[in-house]
DNA sequence: GCGGCTCTATGGTTGGACCACAAGATGATG
DNA sequence: CATCATCTTGTGGTCCAACCATAGAGCCGC
């Protein structure tokens, strides 16, 4: 076993433990070095894993942001490492966008009334609805959005994995406002969508606002010119390689 | 920015460029350190990370196994990451059910027939059908069978989160043998449902697949003793913990 | 030919040194 | 006494030089 893996599995072992939680700070890398017989190198190196991972946060100096802090960002990983795969063209576009049209219509159904996430959901619809927005502010915003609601069914590996879409998702969305024939009329579509979809969660309808995610997402790329999101996979990759 | 950073960047940007491609090995790592102008500590820094990423596999000596090579398993940071995220309890595993839930009915519902996947799933199926058999080594088999029928659809990501789910999944289902109140007749109408499932698929009728899926794996957590996927996910990080 | 040897290039590991940073302790100064 | 500058301490960030372990490549003696 490498040194730096001896650090990780002590890590996963005071984690599992209860010995470090979330919000602690890990030993000084010298200590824990000391401490398992190991390289402070090697402790390094266990470190930058576990920070790729989203596990541990470093900061220099003294006071409350220095040290090894202990988060739980599930997040990072998934993100960074998709980024990464996807420049390998082995994970096609289509599958991402396949992917979130499955995760994000589940959690519109299952999405629960009484999540915070619905309020932050409509905070965003409004800021959507201002006049001049520009569409690229619009898009950040509609991102966002659609993040919030998969937020709302309360299922942590879900909501988390369609963040992390979101942002390999951004790349693209960008990119097909001019293929789109009328930006404003097709604002003024999606915001009224939005609303729809908002309702019927509101209003209980969760298999009406499925029903509405999937044609909503499915509408937009038909409009830039797909007539399904494999084929809009197929042209991204052609045009980003 | 820090230097191990520098890496990581410039190697995403010769992959995207096609400037390394998978199969390919990294230039030695002092080879890097001088091209870059950082030290070797922060080139292995950052191939660490990789590695992490199941971007790349590293090898000592010479010959075919040596060197840096880039691979492309996605599978690799999910795996890792998920567990260590489980072990802050941050991560309950009812979400891990739920979500398996979602994506392997889908799975299922999009299958090609023409899938080699479905081959394997098949050979899985008859091997779990040998009368001797342990249950270890049953629900070892189960799980690959799972895995392969949602291998089937072909979307790289879900049969990717699927993979890594597996290994998550497999910690409790062992563990919920003792719940079962008669073990060969629960193996027998898993053997059973395992069958109509694949019947299903291979005679494309996706939905009733989809929901034989659904129904399949809601069962086994009821037999168990669980009335459903979330309060089973409770009572694991209870036993766990 | 063939077995054993050295050579060479790879990653793996280590200890030590120094830097940048930021908070807290210290002390000079008004 | 209050205030501000300085020093001290402890943190991560970086680098270097050396050494080890491995395993193929090539050479040499037989």
């Amino acid at each position: 076993m490498k040194a730096h893996q001896i650090v990780l599995q002590w890590v996963e072992r005071e984690i599992a433990g209860g010995r470090l939680e979330i919000g602690q700070r890990l030993p000084a890398e010298r200590a824990i070095a000391q401490q398992l017989e190991v390289s402070r190198t090697s402790v390094r190196e266990a470190i930058r894993v576990l920070e790729a991972m989203g596990m541990v946060r470093s900061g220099v100096g003294s006071g409350p942001d220095a040290g090894t802090l202990i988060t739980a960002d599930p997040s990072a990983p998934f993100t960074s490492a998709m980024r990464l795969h996807l420049a390998t063209s082995h994970l096609p576009a289509a599958d991402i966008v396949q992917t979130r049209v499955l995760l994000e219509s589940w959690a519109v159904e299952h999405a629960k009334l009484s999540s915070p996430s619905l309020d932050s959901a409509l905070a965003l619809l409004e800021a959507m609805d201002v006049p001049d927005i520009s569409a690229e502010r619009f898009l950040e915003l509609d991102a966002e959005f659609h993040v919030a609601l998969s937020q709302a069914a309360g299922n942590i590996l879900i909501s988390t994995m369609m963040g992390s879409l979101r942002d390999s998702i951004g790349h693209y969305t960008l990119d097909m406002i001019s293929n789109l024939p009328d930006w404003s009329a097709t604002a003024a579509r999606l915001r009224s969508e939005h609303h729809g979809i908002y309702d019927a969660i509101r209003t209980a309808s969760p298999s009406l606002a499925s029903e509405l995610v999937v044609a909503h997402i499915e509408g937009y790329y038909r409009e830039a010119g797909f007539s399904s999101p494999e084929q809009a996979g197929a042209e991204i990759i052609e045009r980003t390689s």
